[in-house]
DNA sequence: CAGTAACATGTGATCGGTAACTTGCCTAGG
DNA sequence: CCTAGGCAAGTTACCGATCACATGTTACTG
């Protein structure tokens, strides 16, 4: 900055407001300076201004696995609302181990990476059971956004709601006519999975219908809900809720091989609207959610609570029913 | 560090010995640090040691658009690399607009971005055309590994082979006794989709085939599949080489739509190995791409570059042929 | 036993900015 | 005519680390 003050005839300090717009700079000034900037090829240094400026600018992400459908665009939204705001995404990722110890600490060291980059705050993309608790150092620190379906702390949350996503979901299988209605629960580490499942329970419950849960999910895949297709008793039920999209892609798969399509056989209902649904044989009814809005308005809340230093309430994305073919009224069974 | 080393009653120089590895303390003296860490709850600042260090431990990503599935599993290559590697990741996303003239400013501001932080490296993930001359202003700062089919650069760039999917896929479509094969183009501003149109002609050309590329592609959506599947004579072509998955997907829902299902009336095969592919009615043959593998081994790029100062030779990863039921030999349409 | 190398630590300058304070000018209001 | 306040800059200290260099100790070597 000194250089540059130098060449425009002006000091540091000036250059200084110049790029910050704090404080005043005149006009001619101010065309000195750009030329001097554009000669020099000059580019502040965030890196020495944070540090005195004692803020970064620099927004932690951490994500929880590989990128899939979801926390892929989760993090899109994210990106799109900081260049929006101006604010750097730094992104740490913690492998998913099942070994339930190893994890935390893997959660903690991203932490320690962030407090000493270090960052203004963090946002938890897909949260999982225990992550708040690993948390709290860093919440001492910056503000700290869960995205998260359970938050243990509501205040400064975001997330999308799927207890409704199951229990609309489901409701509108019960809505066609169905009464046997299973659920293909996605992975029990996971809020998202247990959000929906107890939506689909409490739907069930409602119409005083019984529930069943098939399968036990490791994740999210298509394996998962194959599996599931391949243990289950074709005559035993009507309708099926799953826990998403990939899954219900993989049960749909399973039951072809069965002999047995949607919507003549069975129907199916899933979870997110991936793009790839609408092109499913059948194309997939699904509870579509805003992964990219869910980004989107939760660094609008990490940036809100690093300004105002107070936490904003729980923002939460409600999911919207897609109807496309998976779905039709049971046949009558007893003919 | 003055407050670490004041409490471990130590220089401050010691303290900073201590957490870079560089040069000597005594073992005891290494425990006193330690505890006195631990009672302070200290933690270097990145920042500031950057500041006079004169490399910060970032690489900058950019990438373009929205993340879908090749792009968000590259970064997630790359995150894993980094952690790795111990470098930090700040991601810069470009929105991918259809004016020309925007997103290479928009490029350049990113550019700028980056080099303000400041980065050690850049990489830019999923390139296009006309991003490399954006490039060049930071190149003369830093170390930048273009993940690219056809980088301007060829030394530090990074790849997937897919001239070689459009080639091999094709030729396994010719092999199975196809002639009469079509090409469902992916956008023609990605130098994927244009290697991928160029591997399959070669094939084509190869094999005395006459090459036919069906509509037009303005994404790698499914959409653009099942587009081109309305306007195709079905009775021209017995093989698909779709230049993705989800773009033979959107074929698949279409075609199956006019009555004709693969393999019997007609044999498809894909790009990428999205993890739905298995599962799409029929199971997808496609090229795989290793995208993570993609993603990690360029970031280990750009890491050599950084510590040695010299590009490393262009790096190719090649696509593999996954066989499952999408293709069979043709029908003999004379009987 | 002197000379040298490895070990262990400290001192002062410095990286590139920003905060806080100060100075000087000009205009408007009482 | 004096003064308050907005405007336009400059001065100095400081943010939290690392670098280059200096110093003292111990161990080994010939």
């Amino acid at each position: 900055m000194a250089d540059v003050g130098r060449a425009a005839g002006v000091s540091a300090q000036t250059v200084s407001r110049y790029f910050s717009g704090v404080g005043y700079v005149g006009g001619s000034t101010r065309e000195r300076i750009a030329a001097a900037v554009a000669e020099l090829g000059y580019r502040p240094n965030r890196a020495a201004g944070s540090l005195r400026a004692r803020h970064t600018g620099i927004i932690g992400v951490l994500t929880v696995g590989e990128l899939v459908h979801g926390s892929a665009q989760i993090l899109t939204g994210l990106s799109q609302a900081a260049r929006r705001l101006e604010q750097t995404l730094m992104i740490a990722q913690v492998e998913l181990g099942y070994e339930a110890e190893g994890w935390q600490g893997e959660v903690r060291r991203a932490v320690d990476h962030f407090l000493s980059a270090p960052v203004d705050g963090i946002v938890v993309s897909t949260s999982i059971s225990g992550v708040d608790e690993a948390l709290d150092a860093a919440r001492a620190h910056v503000p700290v956004v869960n995205l998260s379906e359970r938050p243990r702390v509501l205040d400064g949350s975001v997330g999308t709601h799927s207890f409704t996503a199951g229990y609309e979901g489901t409701g509108y299988l019960i809505g066609q006519g169905h009464t046997a209605v299973i659920h293909l629960a996605g992975p029990a580490t996971r809020h998202e999975a247990i959000e929906r499942e107890r939506g689909y329970r409490e739907a069930m419950r409602e119409f005083g219908l019984e529930a069943l849960v098939v399968g036990e999910a490791r994740d999210w895949s298509s394996a998962t809900g194959f599996a599931a297709a391949q243990q289950v008793d074709v005559d035993r039920f009507t309708g099926v809720f799953a826990s998403n999209d990939e899954i219900a892609l993989g049960f749909l798969s399973a039951m072809e091989r069965r002999g047995r399509k949607a919507p003549t056989d069975f129907s199916i209902v899933g979870v997110d609207d991936m793009p790839a649904a609408a092109y499913f044989s059948p194309p997939l009814t699904t509870m579509r959610l805003d992964f990219q809005g869910v980004g989107r308005t939760t660094l609008q809340t990490v940036y809100e609570m690093i300004r105002t230093g107070e936490s904003t309430a729980r923002r939460v994305i409600e999911p919207e029913l897609r109807i496309r073919e998976s779905v039709a009224a049971p046949r009558d069974r007893t003919r």
